[in-house]
DNA sequence: ATTTAGTTTGACCGTTTGGTCAGGATCACG
DNA sequence: CGTGATCCTGACCAAACGGTCAAACTAAAT
């Protein structure tokens, strides 16, 4: 069993709930650190069914990142050339915070494989990612020459970006432990303060 | 054999090339991911040899996270109340990304930990690590009462400063996988982006 | 109602893992 | 040299792991 489009009810529902569970395990303690029985007990099957659904562990793991990696980039995808260049990098730092607040499991996902090498992953990275990078960087960068933005290193730039919004999904655990916020208050504050950072740093 | 003195010459050499290649694999492949025998080879001891040095898995984990902690911190506790305010915390960047250059090992250490939510570390963090973000938050509050710094939240402006910087360390297959370097010349590259980022950002 | 396709499970397997242990080798020192 | 402390290893163990399989069960179509 390994057919990629589901037929019957059944199979929609559970591989949905096996790959909701998934997520969980493999965000929390990352692919090696992770077992097939934590995932199965978490889904709520028994780990045979598991494995009736989704051949390997790898496998899930793999469906996991492809899944995901479409929605992830789009909020970089989204940075138009139109518009007031400033407004529309913080529009893009401000729709990458709200990722981290709503999707902190995906967010980890990727922490988890990119800290330990991107086994999985590298492919992507040089394909995919690096292409919509390019173009990106391309469109700053002819701001820049226009004027209307200030010349810092568009892939630089890039990088702070994703650095300072995934940082607050990925350590999260450190960000409550030195805030110590009742509820996610703390986001309502990153989300003003990343504003004013880049707004200040970017103004021609 | 868990005496914290090393007594010997032997013990004092194979306990620091143990530690050395425990920090190559639990940086590389996480806590649960590393091996007591991946451990072992990378020293050129056996197995038995580095249960007869460290009692546990653990323990070798644990040692390395409280060793490290101490200096990791080091960039921070020199940020200091004179001076310029706005170099001084541009010093304090180039500092923590100088860390990320020459230490990326630590610095994945830490990422793999707190990723997956500190289980091993969490009391570090809300103890020695808050305490000294609440010292230099307050400094910073100070300095900008005085009007002698951009008015951005110290927290979050702390939690950017290692976000950016660690980045360079802890997603560095991505950071390679997108600009392709020849060599490290993206940490020259970065150093000038970060000066030019907080400098921009936080003049009054 | 019967057949067929799809789903679920208990029992099991080979491998890897962290850790133990008795005994041998080596070192330091009187 | 001798002797006690330190260092090292092969063989071993129990538990955990990813994965298999035959057989039982259930849903759906005829």
């Amino acid at each position: 069993m390994n057919s990629q489009k589901p037929k019957t009810r059944i199979q929609r529902r559970n591989r949905a709930l096996i790959l909701d569970a998934a997520l969980d395990v493999f965000s929390a303690h990352g692919f090696r650190g992770a077992t097939v029985d934590q995932i199965a007990q978490a889904a709520g099957l028994s780990k045979p069914n598991l494995l009736y659904y989704f051949g390997s562990k790898e496998e899930m793991h793999r469906e996991l990142l492809s899944g995901m990696m479409h929605t992830w980039l789009d909020p970089l995808r989204e940075l138009g050339e139109d518009g007031d260049p400033v407004e529309e990098v913080v529009a893009y730092v401000l729709r990458k915070l709200e990722m981290s607040r709503l999707y902190p499991r995906e967010s980890r996902l990727f922490a988890n494989e990119i800290v330990q090498g991107a086994p999985r992953f590298i492919d992507k990275i040089e394909g995919e990612l690096r292409e919509l990078v390019e173009q990106k960087a391309a469109v700053i960068r002819r701001w820049q020459e226009a004027g209307r933005i200030a010349p810092l290193d568009p892939h630089h730039l890039i990088f702070s970006i994703w650095a300072t919004t995934q940082h607050y999904a990925d350590f999260d655990v450190q960000v409550r432990g030195i805030l110590r916020p009742e509820d996610d208050r703390h986001f309502a504050d990153a989300q003003a303060f990343l504003s004013d950072l880049y707004r200040r740093a970017l103004r021609p």
